[in-house]
DNA sequence: CACCTCTTCAACCGAACGGTTGACAACCCG
DNA sequence: CGGGTTGTCAACCGTTCGGTTGAAGAGGTG
């Protein structure tokens, strides 16, 4: 899976990994305090963090033995963006949607029959 | 995987599904119109379907023995409110910085006891 | 130095995923 | 009616995923 914004979404479909970025949100925090909370071994949260590292959404630093973890946001945008615009694309499309059907020649017009 | 937002975000991290979104963004589109482009098979964008809808992100409704597909962009907005929720929230403890940091006393002094 | 802590690597396991083929239901049309 | 189109269901296959256990690297501390 080579594309970056399939990596990201695929990071963020896990809930475990969704709750290990809110939580970095608020701090920075090493491997052992983010594993402590859920009830799975260290390893399995190494491996989740592995994921997220791989997307862009967290960076790893060196501090003696400890590997402090850090949100990087900056990869939010690609989601978003991409998002917002296929939305707004939706829904440019359904707020024409009147026009669109007043136009089909198919249909019986509503009103008048503005025959063009 | 029960909650929504994990189905959301693990459908978008399918290429092909989100390539399907796209399209879908422009107009309605029947299962074979929408499995022409790629060489898979109709069975297989059949399955890529049934996990959007289960996401929620695009319905079907019934036209003879056709089954269009239809662009659902309301559940853009939870991905949306998630992402922008934790981006401020990183950007904001980012903003303050360097107040953090000028609030530092230089470095702990090694105090005896791990902490933690 | 030996020891302990923090973290990752390697191998393995069961479940889920994306794909296939084959069959079948539903619906139009000649 | 029979045949063609449209779409889904079922079974199967190889790969990936999330998890485990076990070992090992890296770095402090006695």
């Amino acid at each position: 899976m080579a594309d970056s914004l399939s990596r990201v979404f695929s990071a963020l479909a896990d809930p475990t990994r969704r709750d290990i970025v809110a939580r970095l949100a608020v701090a920075d925090a090493t491997v052992n305090e983010l594993a402590a909370p859920y009830d799975v071994t260290v390893q399995a949260v190494s491996k989740h963090l592995k994921v997220l590292e791989d997307a862009g959404l967290v960076s790893r630093s060196r501090e003696a033995q400890r590997r402090p973890v850090h949100l990087e946001a900056e990869v939010f945008d690609l989601m978003t963006k991409w998002i917002e615009r296929y939305r707004r694309q939706a829904e440019e499309r359904y707020r024409r949607l009147d026009d669109v059907l007043r136009e089909m020649p198919d249909v019986a017009p509503p009103q008048e029959g503005t025959t063009s």
